[in-house]
DNA sequence: CCTACCGATCGGTAGG
DNA sequence: CCTACCGATCGGTAGG
């Protein structure tokens, strides 16, 4: 086929690449799963057939069944991937020895960091509506993610280092609103760098568009 | 059926009730209407079948023809709803005799009303990723609405009044991106006003998180 | 002449 | 990985 994609054994942070394997060339598991995460985020997880799948890795429908189990294993190992980065960084912070508010910012910068590395997974992640048993777990995993932000702010918030008229839980979730926007229109191409990102987000969540004179 | 809706022929913002009709008792084009966007908001417009919009209806699958074309008429009458009155908001905005940093924080504040007025309509505009000639032409009316804010972004650059080692367009998509993300939590039922959510966003998006002592 | 549907069925495609 | 299928459901339309 003419739309058969590159093939490659890496893992998805980009590490080393996979020993030589004997059998019979083609995609693997990792692949296979980055291939289906395109093809999810193009017509949405409900609107991307197995069809649309098996045609876009050129190979025969049942041909997927060999990897996984179904379109929902397919899934759920994407949202885990999003989840497991974000909930990482999230133990950083936490376990970091600063005051609230520096780790808070530290978790944004990270959280910036994890949404452009696992850029497809988050994007997938972020869609996810919660009408299957898949996604319903993400969804309570995305929760405790929230909730561990929330407690950074409202620390922080006590300890008197950021404003106190905003509820924790709203300056949570409008912060993270802006920082999770950034799938909605960033490209792996375009010039602006992951470091530029989270000092724009940064620089106006913690001290504001308003230029004071 | 157990799961037939209340009926009514008030139009979407709530204003004079319709007259008296003749024939059949049941739903009007804006009842049909407002139940769909509640079902593709469920399950995703691709996942929502004309099926279970019938039986959310509690009326015949054929009987939604009667109102409506087909299930893309419905998502673009659903998207002008929401366009329009983003729309309109930036016209008025645009239209202030007043400095552009203060258009500027009009038109967050009213985008948030709107945004709560229409959410329903608003919250699938923000899902929708442009696999039909419908979907891409509200795309094309976004990307007009982000041009203007992004506008006024640059004038009140230019001013002096907000910081400019941002760049307008990633201000602009930032700024927004905290607004929409709205729609991701926000409850009719939750205590929160719009007055107070608006308060909140400029609050955060001008003057920042951080405490200056 | 209108509004608001019903019961049945079309050709085609879904995930497995 | 492929071929040959399944039970079920898709969006849409016919006449009344």
């Amino acid at each position: 086929m003419s739309e058969q994609v590159t093939v490659t054994a890496d893992s998805p942070g980009g590490g080393d690449p996979a020993p030589r394997r004997r059998g019979r060339p083609g995609y693997d598991l990792e692949a296979v799963l980055r291939v289906a995460v395109e093809v999810f985020n193009e017509r949405g997880y409900d609107g991307a057939s197995m069809e649309d799948l098996s045609r876009r890795l050129g190979i025969a429908k049942s041909g997927i069944y060999h990897h996984v189990s179904g379109k929902e294993e397919l899934l759920r190992m994407a949202l885990d991937r999003a989840l497991d980065g974000l909930w990482e960084a999230g133990e950083r912070a936490r376990a970091m020895e600063e005051p609230a508010v520096v780790r808070l910012e530290t978790l944004v910068r990270d959280a910036v960091a994890v949404l452009l590395e696992r850029l497809p997974y988050v994007t997938l992640l972020l869609r996810v509506r919660g009408n299957t048993e898949v996604e319903r777990a993400a969804l309570a995993r995305r929760r405790a993610f929230d909730a561990l932000v929330a407690s950074l702010v409202e620390e922080a918030e006590q300890d008197g280092d950021i404003r106190t008229d905003i509820s924790p839980r709203l300056t949570a979730r409008l912060l993270f609103g802006m920082v999770n926007s950034i799938v909605e229109w960033y490209r792996p191409t375009s010039a602006t760098s992951a470091a530029t990102l989270a000092d724009a987000v940064c620089a106006i969540a913690f001290d504001g568009l308003r230029v004071r004179r």
